[in-house]
DNA sequence: TCTTTAGTACGAAAATATTCGTACCTTTAA
DNA sequence: TTAAAGGTACGAATATTTTCGTACTAAAGA
């Protein structure tokens, strides 16, 4: 009896972010990444309910054992970018990866070289 | 003085997917397929006002010639799409097309098919 | 003409997400 | 031992998004 998987808000991907950039973290840090990031100004309390929230919901878990509590990421970074890609995927793309790369290619915004690493990857997973 | 342009939420991008690819649709058209494509069920008017904000917000445009009035998509469908690609890797990937798709090579449910699909398209580019 | 059917308009409720103020706790240093 | 600094808890206001009820309008058939 699995409850359906949920994508997190904007602001839960933006905390989620610094938080895979720089591993558990306090509020206060997260607070100060926000900030500094951005031309928006997002006050302390604002980001530590932010995170009490994803904690309710079981996306953060809080190391309690120093005074500046660590709010640690619960669930396994690749996983949820997986998800994340799957769910834009199939609601921009029809669900396929293939769509996606011919978007890229017709777009002349993307470089030859972008490409070029692209298909590197590729290559060198055979 | 271009004021910032805003993501579609999530109904938003809903509607737009059927409309791209359907073409411009009515009201009623649109419900439908929002109803049969999801265990969810939307309430016509629902879907009224949400393309009627949209029309507000100049994303559609509303032909009223005939009756049954037909709205158009006002933008781009790759441009649209693009600036989603943009603004999800940007926020997922750190706006690296390389990092999505290393993501891809590293997940096992990524065929070695779709993989090579891929490459194929970038080859042929050349 | 009257009634039914199929639309549109739109205010407002409901749900969700975001923001913040204020009370309170702990440590540290004067 | 007290004040300042730096943190947490949490209710509640605000903003945004989504949903829907109800009034109104036009066409078409009986």
């Amino acid at each position: 009896m699995e409850s359906k998987k949920v994508e997190p808000t904007k602001s839960e991907i933006e905390i989620l972010s610094i938080l895979w950039k720089h591993g558990a973290s306090s509020v206060r840090f997260v607070n100060d990444k926000l900030n500094e990031e951005e031309e928006r100004v997002v006050k302390y309390t604002t980001t530590l309910k932010l995170m009490q929230i994803m904690k309710e919901k079981g996306i953060l878990y809080r190391d309690e054992s120093n005074i500046k509590h660590l709010y640690h990421v619960v669930e396994d970074q690749e996983k949820t970018k997986t998800f994340l890609l799957e769910t834009f995927l199939s609601k921009i793309f029809d669900g396929s990866v293939e769509n996606l790369v011919m978007q890229l290619v017709g777009n002349k915004k993307t470089s030859k070289e972008e490409l070029l690493k692209i298909k590197n990857i590729i290559d060198k997973m055979n």
